[in-house]
RNA sequence: GCCGCCUUAGCUCAGUCGGUCAGAGCGGUGCUCUCGUAAAGCACAGGUCGUCGGUUCGAUUCCGACAGGCGGCUCCA
């Protein structure tokens, strides 16, 4: 946080930051300030009194939101000087860019570039941003009756969150920011706006500038609202800035698990079976039934039993669920057979909640944890399926508790540490939580709700997990903690959820007998780990672009001979790896060492065995990892326990000749 | 579902302003070659240019529908 400045009072909080010797442009430059209370200001503003504010830089994420709004406005300008018929929507920050929302015909790839080179000539030109208040709504609606959209926003205010929309201030204060030529003064162009920008477009960087693609999105996001075109671009404060941007979007380009997924022979999605339902290769499947053993290992020790059940059934099992109600349009439709209507289950706590029903309960056997993998089918959109991150059919691993009200809260608190503490075994160590409370639409009495969402807050507390409240953002039977992990180039991903379920219990009549010999309604928890196996498949693939950990490698080892005729001492080698459960093979194939090493590093093996005449004759292999490293002339016992040892600890890290301590 | 774009060999992509233009690299197969850590050489095989329909003397090339995909929007129990 940067020295405070102190602005007189009567003149600008420019003079002031110029007068503390501050940078005023280029990369570090001060774009805004910070008035007392927390309130971003132009530079140009000049306060009634004497204040101290806080410089903000153009570096900084709010200087970062300045200079990518000010961006926007310059795009918008570009764009009603291309397309005079463009009417304006919203152009706000978001993260690592911006957008503006025009009703315009549909842009083309060509017209980016177009409206790039006028950007740069705005940029150039060095307009001047210049805040001017509205005397009045009539005087506005004035200005702006060429402006459908914006009229719209001024006129609907009161129904907005004034922090979601960047045209409206606080406070039904209009604002107007107009673009003046500097040398004339004159107004080029003037977009509604609550502020704050650059003083001048000059401290934009044209070089730190993108525009990255076009888009169609509702106006304000609803599907009942005309589409409009959006631009999304993206600026930094320096060419540098943009280019470790564009770098990074590679990185995630090359991450993608659709194209590794293709590379390394994992799954795909045959044209075939439809859209939305992936088949897994024999080497995709080695990792996800390596992920699947090491969760139900970890599962029978924590408690949980073991259910199947089948992924159709009659409709009634949903009507009482509710899930007909809230969900029928995302079930996959029902099929009519020995005049009962049959639907693809979206869900598995009903089948769950019938293996409680099958016999009476009683108090001793809770916390009854029943988990299943079970495959699931819901009628995902068609523009919103992606890869195996959102399919149609996918697999949950999904357990339901039945617990008695007073086991609730060590109940959630055990349940959320259990679910960290597996999340970093596969490698996933930055956590966030979000608290979504109850929805508008609801089932069951608020009284349960407010016990549930405290009871979820409570193991929130107990687990010191950061967390945020998703006001209304419960599903319609339970509020639920969503847990999102961070990968390893830092993208969010939701993963967990734990749900506090009053209402199923309910509606399925569900009871045991307590030691008094009462009958009792248990409570209800949801719970999924992973949510999707096969979107954590994808997570994971991405986390570790693709070079999983060796115990989740589909192929840990790869033996390489120099010459063909090396090729027997490797694979006697090989069988004693395979001995040991170790997924080993030697590359037999045509190909020169060079390129069978080549090849090895593609495929991200994480163990090559080499060996050539000196390594027969010494009783040795000679290791490459996956990062180059090497280690040479192993013998084999200590060769074949070091695999075994590094696969077997279940490290995520390496392997590497680094990181292996050198056996004695 | 909505808007825009895309769909040529297993993969990545050239190409046809409608008429011997169906091509390349990688991958695959075969032969030759193999002595130390990211690509040896040669040859061969592979495509009714997503599917169906229309326009046309003639369509992979133009039009339409459908399917699948990509980027967003919306949605995500």
């Amino acid at each position: 946080m940067a020295e405070p400045v102190v602005v007189p009072a009567g003149t600008t909080a420019a003079d002031a930051v110029a007068a503390a010797g501050m940078p005023m442009t280029g990369p570090r430059a001060v774009v805004v300030v910070r008035d007392p209370d927390g309130r971003l200001r132009d530079l140009s503003w000049a306060p009634e009194a004497e204040v101290a504010v806080e410089p903000v830089s153009v570096d900084s994420p709010d200087g970062l939101n300045v200079l990518r709004h000010s961006t926007a406005h310059v795009l918008a300008q570009a764009m009603q000087d291309l397309h005079p018929q463009a009417k304006l929507g919203i152009g706000p920050p978001v993260e690592n860019g911006f957008y503006y929302d025009f009703d315009v015909p549909p842009l083309h790839p060509e017209d980016l570039d177009k409206l790039e080179a006028r950007m740069r000539e705005i940029i150039k030109s060095g307009q001047r941003f210049r805040r001017r208040q509205f005397a009045d709504v009539a005087q506005a609606r004035a200005e702006l009756a060429g402006e459908p959209y914006k009229l719209d926003l001024i006129d609907s205010s009161g129904g907005f969150e004034a922090s979601e929309v960047m045209e409206l201030g606080g406070g039904g204060e209009l604002t107007v920011y107009d673009n003046l030529d500097p040398a004339t003064g004159e107004v080029r162009w003037s977009d509604l706006c609550r502020g704050p920008h650059l003083p001048s477009t000059r401290l934009i960087d044209p070089r730190g500038v993108k525009l990255m693609r076009t888009a169609a999105a509702y106006w304000r996001g609803s599907e009942a609202n005309p589409q409009l075109q959006r631009v999304y671009g993206t600026a930094w404060p320096t060419k540098d800035g943009l280019g470790s941007y564009l770098r990074m979007l590679e990185e995630a380009a090359r991450r993608d698990h659709r194209r590794l997924g293709a590379e390394l022979d994992l799954f795909s999605f045959p044209e075939e079976i439809g859209s939305g339902l992936a088949v897994f290769h024999p080497k995709g499947g080695v990792i996800r039934r390596e992920l699947e053993d090491y969760s139900r290992r970890r599962h029978e020790d924590s408690g949980y039993e073991f259910v199947n059940t089948p992924h159709i059934t009659k409709a009634q099992l949903f009507k009482t669920s509710g899930h007909l109600d809230w969900y029928a349009d995302g079930m996959y439709p029902p099929m009519q057979m020995e005049g009962a209507e049959y639907y693809l289950k979206p869900m598995n706590c009903p089948f769950h909640t019938l293996i409680y029903r099958a016999r009476g309960r009683s108090y001793r056997e809770l916390p009854l944890r029943l988990f299943e993998f079970g495959g699931v089918y819901r009628y995902e959109k068609s523009g919103v399926v992606h890869g195996v991150t959102r399919l149609r059919g996918f697999t949950q691993d999904d357990a339901h508790i039945y617990c008695t009200p007073e086991q609730l809260q060590d109940e959630l608190a055990s349940l959320l540490q259990f679910v960290l503490d597996l999340l970093r075994d596969y490698g996933l160590t930055e956590f966030e939580a979000e608290l979504a409370t109850r929805p508008e639409r609801f089932v069951g009495k608020p009284e349960e709700w407010d016990v549930a969402e405290a009871a979820l807050e409570q193991a929130l507390r107990r687990a010191g997990l950061a967390y945020r409240i998703g006001e209304g953002e419960g599903t319609f039977y339970a509020p639920k903690i969503d847990v999102h992990c961070r990968d390893a180039i830092g993208r969010s991903w939701q993963l967990s959820t734990m749900q506090v379920d009053f209402q199923t219990p309910v509606r399925f009549g569900l009871e045991y007998q307590a030691a008094d010999g009462s009958r009792q309604q248990p409570y209800m928890i949801h719970r999924a780990l992973f949510g999707s196996i096969e979107r954590f498949f994808g997570i994971l693939t991405e986390h570790y672009a693709g070079a999983f950990p060796a115990w989740l490698a589909p192929v840990q080892v790869v033996g390489i001979p120099i010459r063909d005729d090396h090729a027997g001492y490797l694979s006697a080698f090989v069988d004693r790896l395979r001995a040991e459960r170790i997924r080993a093979e030697v590359d037999t194939s045509g190909e020169r060492m060079q390129k069978k090493i080549r090849t090895a590093q593609q495929q991200k093996v994480p163990f090559m065995a080499i060996a050539g005449d000196a390594d027969v004759a010494g009783g040795t292999v000679s290791f490459r990892y996956r990062d180059g490293s090497q280690r040479n002339g192993v013998p084999l016992d200590e060769a074949v326990a070091h695999v075994v040892e590094v696969v077997r600890s279940r490290t995520n890290a390496g392997p590497s000749a680094d990181l292996t301590p050198e056996a004695g």
